[in-house]
DNA sequence: AGTAAACCCATTGACGCCCACAATTACCCA
DNA sequence: TGGGTAATTGTGGGCGTCAATGGGTTTACT
């Protein structure tokens, strides 16, 4: 899959359009999606996007919990009833539904954060903020990741 | 398969119309249903709603129970019997059945949710006054999903 | 004939499309 | 290596189109 990294700073004009950098809308279309979904993330003010595949994964896997379940309800609740499904401008935009603006915290400016199959909106501030907090837990913690052997299909 | 997501609030005229958002009216053409089930929710007071191919799964699914069960007689009996195969205007409009409509306390305006595979349509004070809960609960409780593999098929 | 629903048309307001311009980068050639 | 130029990306604003809505009229069914 195409992946999405690098951070970008774009700017909100006042119909809260915003571009998306060149190289996400090239990596979405790289996984034959026209359209970007979009959901707030309960454990942060931010936002978090992906393409179709991913969303229809993540809608396979709601799925797969219990039907009528109270823990399929709200984590359906949370991420699919909160989504928004995209479409860009001739220009490579989106508009930002007010919505998840105000969960964001955005006004003005947009940091596009790529994290490998999907990618997140901050705030600047916000950002900035929690970018130090990962970084010294990481390092606090020791963090260390397993690398699954190559050629493996991600998951 | 097309995805529902997002919420979208619509009005009820008079003549008990509703018109289903274009989003949800394309992913049903998508799944090549041109007619939209309906079934009161026996969890909340809400309906539930869906395309052909996601009322056979369910259909399937319950004749997966044991036969002449008493759980598969209550879930048939709430989803299959109450249903509704409701079908479009020229402008994409349904009329709610006035048994459904009563059961979601239905009047003036609905809510459409989006659920992936299928959506739900509310009364604006019952959906308030569950939703936030359920974004609240997610966090507390540090909600996670384990991601099927990709690659799967839905189903 | 009465009731209800399906179809047609008109209105309006949001958003999607188009243009024009600015800023940065990449490229070319001396 | 430096400057100039061209192409690509991001930004801003005006306008047209279409989705949502409301009402009127015809059609079907009891």
């Amino acid at each position: 899959m195409a992946l999405f990294v690098g951070r970008h700073v774009n700017k909100i004009d006042k119909k809260g359009r915003v571009s998306v950098p060149k190289t996400f809308r090239a990596a979405l279309q790289a996984q034959g999606s026209a359209v970007v979904y979009a959901y707030p993330l309960f454990k942060h003010a931010a936002i978090e996007a992906c393409g179709e595949a991913f969303m229809e994964r993540l809608s396979a896997s709601l799925d797969d919990l219990d039907m009528f379940s109270d823990e399929q309800d709200d984590l359906a609740a949370v991420v699919l009833e909160n989504a928004h499904a995209l479409s860009f401008d001739p220009e490579g935009r989106v508009i930002l539904p007010k919505e998840l603006g105000d969960h964001a915290g955005l006004s003005g400016e947009a940091v596009f954060v790529g994290r490998g199959g999907r990618f997140q909106i901050w705030a600047p501030a916000a950002y900035e903020a929690n970018r130090g907090t990962a970084f010294e837990r990481a390092r606090a913690s020791g963090a260390t990741l397993k690398l699954r052997p190559s050629g493996g299909e991600p998951g």
